[in-house]
DNA sequence: AAAGATGCCAACCGCAATTCC
DNA sequence: GGGAATTGCGGTTGGCATCTT
């Protein structure tokens, strides 16, 4: 047997708030507060609404600090980083932006973010976060099919490496290699200048695939909290990849495609394949 | 002008977590 | 400690508005 429902679903009204209803449920809540029980909050207000109902339509829509659409560059770059980082985590993402709801994300990623990222994928060249080219964002790939699952990570002492296996070979992944930002269609590009993440201490906090096709890595100092350095690593639909950073107040993009020419070079496209090698991982890969 | 497709968003649903007794 | 009640959350849906054919 389940759990017995909030309330009676019969005696109660469903459906859009009429203005009326919200007059009588927002004279309430500013009067008198939620008395902490909405379950019992329509009652007493004489509403013959659900109290689930009464709350949502209060945090939603009623409550006087709630500001509707109109979203600024500035949060599409904070949802997307936030979203690349910690996933569909709504109300965490929502706390980043000052009088957004969680419900209003959600909302605007299913409805433009989602189709705004979707439609980067067919751009057919690289381009970094001003629109411009890069001439060396094509990472060439083929024959690998990727699995379909990718085993937990927890944390790391030094910034990860990670590769994309074939069919019959895991994914690879290791601690204590720095890797770099750069990538390069003919290889690993040698910038010891350039390097991500920086050293020091990080938590991982999501390394999560989505089917077996679209695959992000993530790492964060503070996961929690924009104050620290972040970034992300996103592989979509196999085609498409994206690096996104969030360092000190400044949101950056990267983004690239992946030509499925030779084998594994998207390892040294991140400049992953020779640390491999000197790890003894290429086997693996 | 009408019909169908698509976009948008408020609201609902169900489950997990938390609090209360 | 355990069960019930309540809250919080993310996924999904329904219906209206707008766009396209």
């Amino acid at each position: 047997m389940g759990r017995a429902p909030c309330c009676d679903k019969a005696n109660v009204k469903r459906g859009p708030w009429s203005p009326e209803e919200d007059d009588i449920l927002r004279a309430f809540v500013e009067a008198q507060g939620t008395g902490g029980n909405w379950i019992a909050l329509p009652r007493k207000a004489g509403l013959k609404r659900c109290g689930k109902s009464c709350r949502l339509r209060w945090l939603n829509y009623l409550r006087p600090d709630i500001k509707h659409g109109g979203f600024t560059e500035d949060e599409d770059n904070i949802i997307i980083t936030l979203y690349n980082n910690i996933g569909s985590r709504w109300s965490v993402i929502a706390s980043h932006l000052p009088r957004r709801t969680d419900n209003d994300v959600k909302n605007y990623w299913n409805t433009k973010l989602k189709k705004k990222l979707s439609g980067k994928a067919d751009l057919k060249k690289g381009s970094n976060n001003n629109g411009n080219a890069t001439s060396n964002s094509i990472i060439h790939l083929s024959s690998v099919q990727f699995p379909g699952s990718i085993p937990k990570v927890e944390d790391y002492d030094y910034g990860i490496s990670a590769g994309f296996g074939t069919d019959a070979s895991p994914v690879s992944y290791q601690t204590g290699v720095s890797y770099q930002q750069d990538f390069h269609s003919q290889g690993l590009v040698s910038n010891p200048a350039v390097q991500f993440p920086p050293p020091g201490p990080m938590e991982v906090s999501e390394f999560n695939t989505s089917g077996n096709t679209s695959y992000s890595i993530s790492s964060s100092q503070e996961v929690s909290s924009l104050s620290a350095a972040s970034s992300s690593l996103a592989l979509d639909n196999t085609t498409h990849a994206s690096w996104s950073s969030y360092n000190g107040g400044r949101v950056q993009d990267d983004e690239f495609l992946i030509d499925f020419g030779s084998p594994y070079e998207l390892l040294s496209g991140f400049g992953f394949q020779e640390q491999a090698h000197e790890a003894g991982l290429v086997n693996q890969i």
